[in-house]
RNA sequence: CGGGCUAUAGCGCAGUCUGGUAGCGCGUUCGUCUGGGGGACGAGAGGUCGUGAGUUCAAAUCUCGCUAGCCCGACCA
């Protein structure tokens, strides 16, 4: 992509109703707009960079044997009805009514919804287990929405639903999407960890949320520093290993981790002190194993292998995809601006022209540039009549991880430069031979 | 929903107290110089001062209402 052809509307001074520094950057950026409170526009950069995260997420659930399908923004009432919800949720739901004056909502989420799909087509045990999920927008009417799309009314969410007969598969499915999680979250470049969550009335050991480090993070958390040294790796993960996935499960979730609302003091007071850390975390998801409480309230019912009827055991899953974005930034920034990891980049490379005007310049960042494109790679051709400090700050700020610079000095010696914004390392490579050498650079 | 604050050019702000020709920086347009970390000079464009009413000879400025946004708290993916 040519910059001059592109939308990038960069900011260089800090909107003044952005206070936290991911909701400061994404503005300054040109990745959103605001809209009304709590809801953005998505600009170019900022949605490239959605998409890449919603492509991870996707990918790891459909590893994990999950379904992608699509349902509504904007459901009928009558469903929350039946479920008991459409009093219990409160004016955090957006009740709308259409012309025939029906009772109409846009979505907080959707158990009701994808119960309903469930029951209308579902009736055997030989047809579980089952994990619907999508990918869709979501709306809860915050009374004070705030740090951008960290915490907006309107927000983009996957949320996936399982369905299984029996305690033992539901819990199975369970640690499926924890596994799912902790490799999305690891392939997005983050360290989120698994923390025990409320289960609220329906009781149970069956929810984790997962949380980010990050200063700015909303809630407080405490854990053992061995979550933060376990990952998952490059390891093989078989869904199917009952044991196995259970294993893993347990090495991840046995070590203490818990955030203000769960944290108890006491246990956390048995580790030795220097295992014993707290920070602030951001929630980028969790997940849920609640049984048949939707179930039974809308007849979901299926026949077992003894031809009796039950209510299907139901859990439910959710990754804040927009969320997402904030969170990654929080966690990947310096003074200058964004450092995207490298798997969600908006562009995996920059090409610097640093004097515009120069023939000699020019074409080689064109050549350049062909040759990366067609070797499949995203990059951006910063080609503006600007000064090298406006376009270094520029790219600075917007955070792609590699920079290739192209001047006239280095040129003259039969060199370019590449830098990588993480850490500022300069390198340099001989132009006659970029074609190799800088694209496995760059596929490090 | 309780408490606090803000609204003047695309962005950041001054002007409001003490009413009298709407200003600064950045950005933007044109030109010249410049060219390895937000450059210089010159010339422009751009605002019914959030909105409605009131007071006044006269309102960005004073009074009242409304709306929107932000911050702290309670609440949440």
């Amino acid at each position: 992509m040519y910059l001059t052809k592109y939308f990038l509307p960069i900011l260089k001074e800090n909107p003044s109703e952005a206070q936290i520094t991911s909701h400061r950057l994404m503005l300054r950026s040109g990745m959103i707009k605001q809209s009304s409170a709590g809801i953005y526009s998505w600009l170019p950069l900022g949605l490239k960079v959605l998409k890449k995260i919603e492509q991870i997420v996707i990918e790891e659930q459909v590893a994990a044997g999950h379904i992608p399908i699509l349902m509504p923004t904007i459901q009928p009432a009558d469903l929350w009805k039946e479920s008991g919800r459409l009093n219990d949720y409160g004016s955090e739901m957006l009740r709308i009514e259409d012309r025939h004056g029906r009772g109409m909502l846009y979505g907080p989420t959707n158990e009701e919804l994808v119960t309903d799909i469930f029951r209308s087509h579902i009736t055997s045990y030989k047809d579980l287990p089952k994990t619907l999920f999508h990918i869709q927008w979501k709306f809860r009417d915050e009374v004070r929405p705030r740090f951008g799309v960290m915490r907006g009314r309107e927000f983009f969410m996957k949320d996936g639903y399982s369905f299984d007969m029996d305690r033992e598969s539901a819990i199975h499915s369970y640690n499926r999407h924890m596994i799912s999680y902790l490799r999305t979250y690891e392939r997005l470049g983050l360290q989120a960890i698994p923390m025990k969550a409320d289960t609220g009335p329906i009781g149970g050991d069956y929810s984790h949320e997962f949380l980010v480090l990050a200063e700015t993070g909303e809630s407080e958390v405490f854990y053992d520093k061995k979550v933060t040294d376990s990952s998952l790796g490059e390891r093989k993960i078989d869904y199917s290993d009952k044991q196995g996935i259970a294993a893993i499960v347990e090495s991840f979730t046995q070590p203490y981790a818990r955030t203000d609302e769960t944290h108890d003091q006491n246990l956390f007071n048995k580790l030795p002190p220097e295992r014993r850390l707290s920070a602030r975390g951001i929630e980028v998801g969790q997940i849920f194993y609640f049984g048949t409480k939707y179930s039974e309230s809308m007849n979901a019912e299926i026949v077992l292998p003894d031809g009796k009827r039950t209510f299907v055991e139901m859990g439910s899953h959710g990754i804040g995809v927009s969320r997402l974005v904030g969170a990654l930034i929080e966690a990947n920034h310096d003074d200058l601006g964004i450092i995207w990891p490298t798997p969600v980049a908006p562009f995996l490379a920059v090409i610097i022209n640093l004097k515009h005007g120069d023939k000699k310049t020019e074409k080689v960042c064109e050549k350049i540039y062909e040759n990366l494109v067609s070797a499949g790679l995203d990059v951006l051709y910063d080609d503006r009549d600007e000064r090298v400090g406006v376009k270094f700050a520029t790219m600075d700020l917007i955070g792609i991880p590699w920079q290739i610079i192209v001047g006239p000095r280095d040129l003259s010696e039969g060199f370019i430069e590449l830098k990588f914004r993480k850490d500022g390392k300069r390198t340099r490579i001989s132009f006659s031979d970029c074609s190799s050498e800088l694209l496995n650079a760059l596929r490090v």
